[in-house]
Order: C-alpha cells, then sequence, then structure tokens
DNA sequence: GTCTATATTGAGATAGAC
DNA sequence: GTCTATCTCAATATAGAC
C-alpha cells in the first residue's frame, strides 16, 4: 500500500486526470459521503496536497467531475436541435446521443443517479432537474415539429415526449444495473420503432415508410 | 422535543405502526445508513426498547418494512396474469396496478430507488433485481400472448416489453421527483395507448380498434 | 513527520424493573 | 409492552513516543 509509486512515464498533467479519474469511480462504488479525500488520492497515486492544488477542496473535484459531461450533453441538444432529416431522424439522434453521452461517463452517471434518487449525502447542489428539463423540452420541441410538419399525427405533445424519454430512460437504467442483458443503442432504435409506428402521421404518408406490418 | 408524548387515544399494536411510519419517512428522506434507530424511535414517539422488542434490530424493521409491497407486488402479478379480457386490457391493468402499489408506497419507493441505484448504505440485502425481472416476464408473457392471438404484431418481445416498461419507469420516477408534474395513471394509459397504435396487429384487426387516424 | 496507543464518541443492542 | 440505565463495538480523533 505505502506511497503508491507514480511511475516516470506519466506525463505532468497526468496527476489532474488520475485524480478525476479515481473520483469518478470512488464515488460511483460508494457514495459522495462515504467517500475519503485519503482514498481518492491514494487510488490516484498522488498525496493530498496536489488534490487541493488542482480542485481546492473535495467538493471542487466533485463539480468539477460533473462539469464536463453536462457541458458535453448541453452543447449535444443545440446541436441535434438544429439538424438536418425528418424529425423523426432528428428525435432518434437526439435519443441516441444521449445515450451514448451517458455511456461515456457511466461512473458519473452511476453518482448522479444515486445523489438524484437518493439522500443527498451533502455533496453541492447541481440542479440535475435543470438537465433533465431542457432534455424534455428538445425532445418536446421536436415532436411537435414533427407534428406541424404532418409527420406525426397530433397526441398530447407531453405524453409523446415522455413515452420517447421512457425508452431512452430504459436503456440506460439497463445499463446501470443489468449491463449484460443491455438493449444498447439498437433496442433504442427498436423501441422508438415501435413507438413510431403508432406516432407516425397515417394520412398522408410523408416520406417512405407504409405500413409494413 | 423531549418525551414525545403518546395520547392515550392511541390503541395497543400502535407503536408498532408508528414505527415502521416513522422508518419509512427516515429511511427515504436521509436514506438507511444515516439514519439511527434514536431517530426512528424519536419520531415515533416510543423508546429503542420497543423498536427491539417488535423488530428484533435496524435490519429487522427495514425488512419487514419491504416485505409488505413487495409481497402485495407479487400476488398482484399472479392475478392479473390469470384473468378476463384482451392482453392489451390486461397488459394496461398490470401496468396501472403496478403504478398504484408503487403510490401506495411511495416512500418505500424511494428507499429502494437510494439502494438499487445508490451505494449499499450497510442495508441487508434485497434482491430487488428478481421483482423487478417478475415483472418484465409478466410483461413480456402477456406480449407473447397477444401475438399468438394476432391482437399485436410481430416484433422482439424483449423490446416490446422494454417499450411497455418505459412507460411505467417514467411515469413511476416523475412521482418520485417531480410529483407536481406528474403524468398519473391517465398519462400511463395515453404513453401505452400511442405504443399500441404501433404494437396493434394491422392487418386482420382483430377487435374493433381501426384505423382511427 | 510518522506511527502507535489511547481517549472519545456515537452507533446498535440489551437487562431487568415496572 | 414499555421504561431507565447500561453494554459493546467500531470509527475517528488525539497524544505522545520515535
Amino acid at each position: 500500500m505505502a506511497k503508491a509509486v507514480r511511475k516516470r512515464g506519466d506525463s505532468a498533467g497526468d496527476a489532474r486526470g488520475s485524480l478525476l479519474a479515481s473520483a469518478a469511480k470512488l464515488f460511483a462504488s460508494r457514495g459522495y459521503a462515504t467517500t475519503t479525500v485519503r482514498e481518492i488520492v491514494e487510488r490516484a497515486g498522488v498525496t493530498k496536497p496536489v488534490l487541493y492544488y488542482y480542485f481546492r477542496s473535495k467538493e471542487g473535484i466533485y463539480l468539477e467531475l460533473m462539469g464536463e459531461p453536462f457541458r458535453k450533453f448541453e452543447s449535444l441538444l443545440r446541436e441535434t436541435a438544429s439538424e438536418e432529416g425528418t424529425a423523426k431522424e432528428r428525435l432518434v439522434q437526439m435519443c441516441l446521443r444521449v445515450y451514448e453521452t451517458f455511456l461515456e461517463h457511466l461512473d458519473l452517471a452511476r453518482v448522479m443517479y444515486a445523489i438524484y434518487y437518493g439522500p443527498p449525502q451533502g455533496a453541492p447542489h447541481i440542479d440535475f432537474e435543470a438537465y433533465h428539463r431542457s432534455l424534455q423540452e428538445a425532445v418536446r420541441g421536436v415532436l411537435e415539429e414533427g407534428m406541424r410538419l404532418r409527420e406525426f399525427r397530433r397526441a398530447d405533445p407531453a405524453d409523446m415526449m415522455w413515452a420517447v424519454m421512457g425508452t431512452v430512460t430504459v436503456a440506460m437504467e439497463l445499463e446501470l444495473c443489468n449491463p449484460s442483458r443491455s438493449v444498447g443503442k439498437g433496442g433504442i432504435e427498436r423501441m422508438l420503432d415501435l413507438l413510431f409506428e403508432g406516432i407516425a402521421f397515417r394520412e398522408g404518408i410523408p416520406k417512405g415508410k407504409g405500413t409494413k406490418g
């Protein structure tokens, strides 16, 4: 155990990255509250002052950790909203990218779930709700556009939005708790297809999708 | 605060019930690990030995607490599986009853979510996964029957199952974290309707459901 | 500076009177 | 069945030797 041994090959900025990775893993597996600074630095192979140099505090490294995926998430929504393609195509893209971002940050997703659904654990407050809501708004926006373009049939946009969210939610939570049974991106596409066959407008069928059943 | 005052009107078996209610609220709001026996008994207006008399331990009251909704959940699945009605009707019933059971035990659902998605918190192990899976199997069973009866169109039953689960999941999680925006039972029915319009078989339409779009 | 031994605390759990 | 008073134990904090 002792001093934990950073090899000479490690580049300079690596300590920072090691600390982030270490904190992510520990927050994910043991929770924010129960993870100690000592554990984080030990696992990263550095000493306490290094953590405080880069991040000021345990809260600091937590906020830094959560910051990145959320920034990525926001830019993802902006991009997808202003893209080419049918409403359906954009919606599928949006769902798949959200899911991809989720996969790229599984550990952080775990931390987020634990704090969102569990007791606060003394972690500094992050407005997860706001991010979740901006995803909802983005999805709903595309759905409403699809309705205007008569690509989708008319229904309560909120209901449609939640049905779409349901497919992504299920895929994500399966990945979190039961990765071996994960449906993956393919699964999301197939679920959305099932849903679209009900959402798709059925009178003047716009593109080329007949009743293929 | 002091002694916490049990009024004379309280009937005999009430201490037990108060303890259960108290533990449910506290486990839900503060988590299993951080909730102390002292807090539980104080809130219930009794003393420690009363808790140990009825439940043997902190783990005991936790298991007792979780036991009831899960027993109810299992009988619910059995009942619904062996009922009258079309596959769609039974599926909707099943979803609505799961959701109702969830609503009746919101606090416990919160505890369950915290432990399922978060760190174990030292709580005794409960195989939530098994219950979740039996729900999945029940839903899938009805779906497959619906396919055999040509009430639903053919598709991967697992995909359909997850799509259905998604609607319930979304409704439940909304209720947990954002009850003011809850979609409620009506929302589940509407989401399922959206989904069915895609799942419903479209060639020899069995019952009386034409393309009403 | 670091390590080990010793307090202190606060948790879960119990004994025995009533 | 419920109380007061107490026990056990583990985690943390601290003191003092090295």
